[in-house]
DNA sequence: TAAAGAAGAAATTTCGAAAATCTGGACAAA
DNA sequence: TTTGTCCAGATTTTCGAAATTTCTTCTTTA
């Protein structure tokens, strides 16, 4: 592991957890304080970044955070729709007895954490927690299409992923409505029909989570965009 | 325009144009040379090209390009077919008269140096000719799904296309039996499809027109893979 | 002979200084 | 007032040396 490779996850996480706010000048001379490292790790996980379309670059102007907006949001929802929903159908038809293995099992960690985040403290309060549920969310919907096959489809899918999770986080932060519907039970009507192998009824479940979560998102962001002008 | 951007764009061609055999390591030392720069702007390039698929690296061990085979092929071309079909719809369903006028000035920009270089020099000879008619049949392509409003999916399906390049520059190289089929009725075709807005038709023809080219290239790869050996 | 280890060579990675470029403001000219 | 130019400070970008790690080769040992 490379420090490149530790200043490249630890920008990730902070533009993805919203430290920098979208837009903002990336200055290397600050992050050079905060990290602790020369230009050199720097500016290559930035180049990296830059293929993951968490920054953006001008020649001679440096790098700023992406923006974000709701026409974006759907842009990447629609297209994690229609690449993960593939890719789920790929993995019922190809994927064997392991591919369900851990299907089960990443769906009943998820199921754990749900649990023990409903009943036990406040919300919001315990972020270790809740990076805990993304995590185990992210693996969840990695394990549906890991069967797929296909190197560039998960690839696709992982950065859409990341994209899409700017916005839940931002909707956490700012959410003070409560989600009304039960994204569990869509979890695992879409596991039941992966393991009963039907692809259309799989596809078209994810379809539906995936819009859900983006009419979700949007609703957020408008209200926090209304209530904050 | 800075000197990292200019290395980028020279590795990626010389890539793809297949100069660096795949899986040979990249040596900094010897790029350092050839292309007369320090390491800063060369790791940063390969830093980029890494997001591009187009290399590969491991921690202290450096860059190395990325290997070819049929089943990687065949998985560029389906994802191919995925993004830009769906892309294809939207864009006839969104494209208004600029669209069309640069679809059909693209096309005509295709034929006629298509029809150059059918009864004009002897082919394989003319590698200037031969690189424009890769440009404007990427120009072409890119025409249909410009309209499409995601930019994630023509970010995607510009990835794909260049990884798809890379084998039809290899085609290119040792293919001594000549193409049987007419790509330009293909080509316009699907044109007429999307001029007469029918997404459906549009996008199965695309996808018969690029699953084809993935049978001419496995032909044309074991062919050159039998010979070799 | 095979395996393990050490020394030397080669390559990658990182750093900070230096060069190149941009930004904003002061000042002059129209 | 507006427009254009030039300078100083700030920032990005590039370079080559130094530090770190991996690879190679030779030697030793069982």
């Amino acid at each position: 592991m490379t420090l490149s490779d530790t200043v490249y996850e630890r920008l990730r996480t902070d533009i993805v957890q919203g430290r920098f706010p979208p837009l903002q000048p990336l200055r290397l001379e600050q992050l050079k304080r905060d990290y602790g490292v020369g230009f050199s790790p720097l500016r290559e996980a930035l180049n990296r970044l830059q293929g993951e379309r968490l920054v953006v670059s001008a020649a001679q102007r440096g790098f700023r955070v992406r923006s974000l907006s709701v026409a974006e949001m759907w842009d990447a929802v629609n297209s994690r729709i229609l690449i993960e929903a593939e890719a789920l159908r790929l993995s019922i038809d190809q994927g064997g007895d392991d591919w369900e293995a851990t299907l089960v099992a990443s769906f009943h960690a998820l199921s754990l954490i749900v649990q023990r985040l409903g009943t036990g403290a406040a919300d919001g309060a315990d972020t270790a927690a809740l990076e805990e549920l993304e995590r185990r969310h992210r693996e969840f919907h990695l394990a549906l299409i890991s069967a797929c096959g296909s190197t560039w489809l998960l690839d696709f899918a992982a950065k859409l992923n990341t994209e899409t999770e700017r916005y839940r986080v931002l909707a956490l932060r700012c959410a003070t409505l409560r989600r009304e519907r039960d994204v569990g039970a869509e979890h695992r009507a879409i596991l039941d029909a992966a393991l009963a192998r039907d692809p259309e009824r799989a596809a078209d479940l994810l379809d539906a989570h995936y819009r859900e979560t983006g009419h979700f998102l949007e609703q957020v962001l408008q209200d926090a965009g209304t209530a904050a002008s």
